[in-house]
DNA sequence: CGCATAAGTCAGCGGGTGTTTACTAGTAGT
DNA sequence: ACTACTAGTAAACACCCGCTGACTTATGCG
């Protein structure tokens, strides 16, 4: 459906590497390649909708190596999540809650990104249907939520949490709309024309003290 | 022709139909029958995920019914989009400002909801990879924000219809941590847990007054 | 060099998918 | 009661997917 093409593609494959050059020897790279390759796939079309043969393709490589690097689709699957779960969790270390609206902005439409962490986010919302990845995911969601409740720290009844939920999901939803719907002028908003409403939401939600 | 004289009536092979009375000829009912079962499974569980067999096995009826009455499996999923565009555009027709969350928590988590209004949302996520769902997905959600923007009618900058869009993409990002992501407490908040964080969101997003 | 081993390729297999075609069986009109 | 028509069924087809086992080629080492 997505990729045109498909037929036709005589005896070599799609790769990507030039016909007359092979290419080098290098497992490390090829992997990583492969990993960052399904990265965006699966984050941008979803699980199912992604073919191994697109991924491989897109990557220059040869699909059978998915299956001896990573055991199988769901296998590479889980490697990415796993990627995506560090690189998530160590982006949302210990931040006081005056700085996180604009840690949101940034990471969300931060210039020139080379860390990918929105496409890494919008993986946390893609699902293969395996169970251990189900645990991965809601893993991380709940750490970074408690650790933004716990920053927070206003609300002594027991809210804190779930405000804390909102605001998560209120960043995931505005990722899922510029990254996966394009909607403007959202998908189009940079950096700075998202700290002042993103203050405004964090402020509301999680501050200390409140009017309503 | 000699072949097989017993059908042998494989007493149905789905499970909605009781094995001994046979499914009555109603044609509206049927149809309507796959398009509600089809919106939950493409809503829950995505258009790629989801198979034909599946829907068609949930409603009790054969899958080539599927084919006939919507002629394909992308047909039935635009059917599904469809229907569920008009009863959203229906639903926000014209709420006041100071009444948008209140509308917004009832939507999201509103008790015993017979028009199963979060699922609707929830598709208006998924995607086919058809041009044409895509469009209509988009526009719903173009006139949505368009519609809470003006109901806010503050913020003489430009920004109004960015922070509708954001406080939209907070819903929908609700929606689907509750709905596919199952994330604790959001997931079991109720409809008077979630009316004051999502005032507080609205208030501060949408507000013609504020502070910073 | 010669060879062992790892990196990469190729072609094909089961299996599941969407769709179609031929068929059965209720139902209404005369 | 006969017939035309439509709702519903069953089985198969053609295709694409993930995966595998045998093969080829480059690199490291004595």
């Amino acid at each position: 459906m997505g990729t045109a093409p498909g037929p036709v593609m005589p005896v070599a494959p799609g790769r990507a590497t030039i016909p007359g050059t092979r290419r080098p020897r290098d497992a490390e790279r090829t992997r990583a390649q492969l990993l960052a390759v399904a990265t965006g796939r699966f984050a941008r079309n979803g699980y199912a909708t992604t073919t191994v043969r697109d991924i491989a393709d897109d990557a220059g490589v040869n699909v059978a190596l998915i299956s001896r690097y990573f055991t199988s689709k769901e296998g590479l699957f889980e490697a990415c999540l796993a990627e995506a779960v560090t690189e998530v969790r160590r982006d949302s270390d210990d931040t006081p809650l005056d700085r996180i609206a604009a840690a949101l902005a940034h990471k969300i439409a931060g210039p020139d990104r080379e860390d990918r962490l929105p496409e890494r986010f919008l993986l946390l919302l893609r699902s293969s249907g395996d169970q251990h990845a189900e645990d991965m995911r809601l893993g991380v969601l709940r750490t970074i939520s408690e650790r933004m409740a716990s920053a927070a720290a206003g609300h002594d009844d027991g809210s804190a949490l779930l405000r804390a939920q909102i605001v998560l999901s209120a960043a995931l939803g505005i990722i899922l709309m510029r990254g996966s719907l394009g909607l403007q002028p959202l998908a189009g908003a940079t950096e700075q024309d998202l700290a002042a409403p993103l203050a405004d939401l964090v402020n509301a939600l999680c501050a200390k003290d409140r009017t309503s």
